[in-house]
DNA sequence: AGAGATTTGTGATTTTTTTCACGAAGTAGG
DNA sequence: CCTACTTCGTGAAAAAAATCACAAATCTCT
């Protein structure tokens, strides 16, 4: 049975967890998993694993559970793992240059291809393996075709303009950790990293549970 | 007109960016919005504006909007935000120490108290105004009652350990970036930010978009 | 091969979240 | 004060997500 139905969105927002945790049963030589095993593993019920693992197909086992390898392939397959995929980067401050020096997006098959400030200071830095060029020549990711994928790590004035120049050049998911709402053309995909606003969640938490 | 309904999760994680460009508007010399405005600004749905607002009250005024200032005291009230909040991060690495020295959590009243890492060659350093301590001591929390919020960015296999270490001394929130899913006690609230999750929410849009 | 245990796959149900749509309240201008 | 226009507040409806619960499939053990 090929892909069923669509995916919903709260099930391919899951799918990466998924293969997380497969991927660290098969490290452990691990050869079948049940529902209730994948539950633990990753904070979910049992029910809700095998509704979700439902929307692509059914290759579970009655009585045994799933495959692992075979699991694991299908979801690689779902999430594109094959595939190499080219960021750039846009904002080398605190956490842009962080970003640039993290060794785990690579390992997944996330390369920053290129990063872009509009400080002299930072212009021509090196972190990790990419080199910081002047904002003002963010149009050559034009020419790259393959880069479809930006992290905007910009103060917060400057966030729209960039989205809406990347966005120009090609970029079609925006990874923005800038505390501002993004208005991008339809087929852009925006997904937010707002750490205040995490933090927030908290406080929120911690003065309801006083009162 | 008090809290009338318990707050539902879903307006909960909405309050930040709320107060967000409330206060944005108010910078802005404004004096009142009305739901649709605020719904541009936040990407949300005049309706839905409307709906969140009034599960703390009834403040808006029909035919012209809602009170900037009241609006915002109500938010600030609801988020805690008279509190100045304590912090203990641990884990000094990359993301760890970008987060040190980010400004931007103490205007908002978060404060990154102490630091732990468990690398001798990170111990001693100061980011912004912390100064890395050995993870060894991190039972000195306990001392501080005021540090009910964490911030774990180690590698993904001391994360649990650390998890349970925190709350075993008072810990009740956990903003975690680490790619794993933590098994906390009852009461523990944790919030994950998965970079590479995010990235691959992407790839499963760009693959399926390709088929 | 058969009995009993395990585990899937999925309709049905429940819960949560969002959207709709409209009466009521308020504004503005003459 | 009246008319035309705006905007809120909210029940009702719709949509989306999670949970339940159980028949059917498979496994294990003897």
């Amino acid at each position: 049975m090929q892909e069923k139905k669509k995916i919903p969105k709260s099930v391919a927002s899951r799918l990466s967890l998924y293969l997380r945790e497969i991927s660290r049963l098969e490290d452990e030589g691990g050869d079948k998993v049940s529902s209730v095993e994948l539950g633990e593993l990753t904070g979910l019920t049992d029910a809700q694993v095998r509704k979700d693992l439902s929307y692509f197909g059914q290759f579970g086992t009655s009585g045994s559970g799933y495959e692992i390898l075979k699991l694991k392939n299908i979801l690689r397959d779902l999430l594109g793992k094959d595939n190499i995929w080219h960021i750039v980067l846009i904002g080398a401050g605190n956490i842009g240059s962080a970003l640039l020096r993290y060794p785990g997006f690579k390992n997944q098959g996330f390369i920053i291809k290129e990063a872009f400030d509009i400080d002299q200071k930072k212009i021509g830095k090196c972190y990790g393996e990419v080199t910081v060029k002047d904002v003002r020549q963010i149009n050559d990711i034009e020419k790259d075709r393959s880069i479809k994928i930006a992290i905007i790590t910009v103060p917060v004035d400057s966030a729209q303009d960039v989205a809406e120049e990347v966005t120009r050049y090609g970029i079609i998911c925006i990874l923005n950790f800038s505390p501002v709402i993004l208005k991008v053309d339809e087929g852009v995909t925006v997904r937010n990293i707002d750490l205040s606003n995490e933090l927030e969640n908290f406080s929120f938490i911690l003065t309801s549970a006083k009162g």
